[in-house]
RNA sequence: GCGCCUGUAGCUCAGUUGGAAAGAGCAACUGCCUUCUAAGCAGUGGGUCAGGGGUUCGAAUCCCUUCAGGCGCGCCA
């Protein structure tokens, strides 16, 4: 629709004159009555032209109806004026009614904008250190990043998904330490647990498989002798547990890149030494510093500490070169938002390395609020006590709980109540969308149980779909398009689930207020026809966001 | 102290990136299942868009400021 709309403004300044074009915004108007679509373009270019918005939309419309009655053909029913200077159009029924047949022929064809072009994104998310299992923040990040990479992939990018593995350093180091003191205890030896450890009831868990598999193998040994084996397994035990989680919660990654990988295979060395050369390190109090600074950073940031040690940038300066390195487009790099004040370092690592900053794209997602019944859930990582997004899955339900997330844009501090999400179960708006999915193949069912021809629906005759419902919803589908194409341009997902919402909330009054399947063969065809594209929109954003489709319910 | 995010109905949140008369769900109340799924439908009530200035044809949206909440400001990861 929005197509049709700017082609026809386009064509239409040009024809009066007008040397540069504007680009065309359109919406839709606040009231049905208003017409399908608007545009403020002429109030837009009043300034410009030095005439009043009203004129020059009356102008416009003019020269639209010049052009069409050339042509010999409109898509519109009605032009006009209204409020300030809007452009109201209503589009024709033979004009919908033709979109629809495209939309019901062509399905997702019909829908998906290419926007993307083939360009390469590549995203990262969640990046969890595989010291603990995931929490409801991760599934927050998760959800965020999962739904914006099929939304980018359904526009023409050529998406690759990325989880970070922090496997290197202190981290993993103590995890190892923890399970290996958790050991020692389980098999009756007073071995003292380090003071920061991680003292979750996950650690007793590894150090029980280990204790299956190895019994009291590594009983009178030290922690140096045997660390190697313990940091791995451990952190591989815990690695496949996020794996499992995120294949339950229905995220899904092509790549993972190990951190210490990037040590061993010496790119951490060679960023440093690309950043030497360039300029931007030097030397002071022992230490080996990056001149963030020169790029906008606060201050300028240690990568070698006085006692020879890495700190965490360092290796996420070899992480982002090798990344920004690839043939990528883009990167975008989705964080819980306590990290953004490692936003400007990274920003001018990417421009350190002599690519433009806007080539690194970083999404901050929100925190996540925990509470139960309105009082806050009490998390404390250091004591180990936190509700894992497993049990919340579990708990919840994994679709209600992605729901949740991508109904808020990743801005918002949200409030996570699990009695408020599950009491929510049965009334939930995640529900409410499916429920229309599996009502609308119930009733192909039930057509095709009365020998109804189901096929081919696109050669119905929908011109009997005249009710004001139907047009209504017709106009709706055909606004998919722009609601995907905003989604994809803000890299706002949620927008997806709220027109998703939209179309179930005139789909069930529909269902309640007509039958479908009727004796009238040729109207039955023409309502499954509308349905049967009700479904088509309804499948492809709920693909999107990375919520299942039942069948039935 | 500085920086980032947030403040919209009783609660949880949207608001098409400055547009027309502020929306949804939940909660509350009243009706609707011999007919394609009642996880549904029909109806009722609910607002100083935190406060104050400014920018302009036009502001919940942009700028300034005050207040409130969250997060961040390490040679931690």
């Amino acid at each position: 629709m929005k197509k049709e709309l700017v082609k026809v403004i386009e064509d239409s300044l040009k024809a009066l004159g007008l040397e540069t074009i504007p680009s065309i915004e359109a919406e839709v108007p606040p009231n049905d009555s208003m017409g399908d679509l608007a545009t403020p373009v002429a109030m837009s270019i009043a300034a410009l032209l030095k005439k009043s918005p009203r004129k020059i939309a009356e102008e416009l419309i003019n020269s639209i109806k010049d052009l069409s009655a050339k042509a010999g053909k409109s898509a519109f029913e009605k032009i006009d004026i209204a409020g300030p200077g809007f452009i109201n159009f209503t589009f024709s029924k033979e004009y919908l009614y033709s979109e629809i047949k495209k939309l019901i022929e062509y399905k997702s064809g019909f829908l998906r904008e290419d926007i993307g072009k083939g360009r390469r994104v590549q995203i990262e998310f969640i990046s969890a250190n595989p010291t603990g299992p995931l929490h409801l923040g991760h599934g927050r990040g998760g959800a965020t990043g999962e739904a914006l990479s099929n939304l980018l992939n359904a526009a023409g990018y050529k998406v690759e998904r990325e989880y970070y593995i922090n496997d290197a350093g202190k981290q993993v180091k103590l995890l190892g330490l923890s399970v290996f003191a958790r050991y020692q205890q389980l098999l009756g030896i007073e071995y003292p647990f380090p003071e920061e450890g991680y003292k979750g009831g996950y650690i007793e868990d590894v150090a029980n498989e280990i204790i299956k598999e190895n019994g009291k193998k590594f009983l009178q040994r030290s922690f140096e002798a045997v660390s190697d084996f313990f940091i791995d397994y451990s952190y591989r035990m815990i690695l496949s547990g996020i794996k499992k989680d995120l294949k339950d919660f229905g995220i899904n990654f092509d790549t993972w890149q190990s951190e210490e990988e990037l040590y061993k295979k010496g790119d951490v060395e060679e960023a440093i030494e690309d950043l030497k050369i360039k300029g931007f390190i030097y030397e002071k109090d022992g230490a080996t510093w990056f001149r963030s600074t020169a790029f906008g950073d606060d201050k300028d940031r240690v990568i070698i500490k006085q006692d020879g040690e890495y700190t965490y940038f360092t290796s996420d300066i070899a992480y982002h070169k090798k990344k920004i390195e690839k043939t990528y487009d883009e990167l975008i790099d989705i964080w819980g938002a306590d990290h953004h004040g490692y936003i400007p370092r990274v920003k001018a690592v990417i421009e350190a390395l002599g690519y433009p900053k806007e080539k690194l794209k970083v999404l901050l997602v929100q925190m996540v609020n925990l509470l139960r019944g309105g009082k806050p859930v009490q998390m404390s990582k250091r004591a180990g006590e936190f509700v894992t997004l497993r049990e919340v899955m579990n708990e919840v339900g994994p679709d209600t709980t992605k729901f949740i997330f991508l109904t808020r844009r990743p801005d918002s501090h949200l409030d996570f109540d699990l009695e408020v999400a599950k009491a929510q179960s049965s009334e939930n708006p995640v529900f409410y969308v499916q429920y229309a999915n599996a009502r609308i193949n119930s009733i192909f069912t039930h057509a095709k149980e009365k020998g109804i021809n189901t096929d081919r629906l696109y050669d119905a005759d929908l011109m009997l779909l005249s009710v004001y419902d139907e047009l209504r919803i017709i106009r709706k589908l055909l606004i998919y398009p722009m609601v995907f194409e905003g989604a994809v341009n803000t890299y706002e997902p949620h927008r997806i689930t709220f027109y998703l919402q939209e179309i179930s909330g005139m789909f069930h009054p529909y269902y309640n207020k007509f039958r479908v399947v009727s004796d009238d063969i040729e109207l039955t065809r023409a309502r499954l026809a509308l349905c049967g594209a009700i479904r088509i929109v309804l499948q492809d954003g709920l693909e999107i966001l990375g919520i299942s489709a039942p069948e039935k319910m």
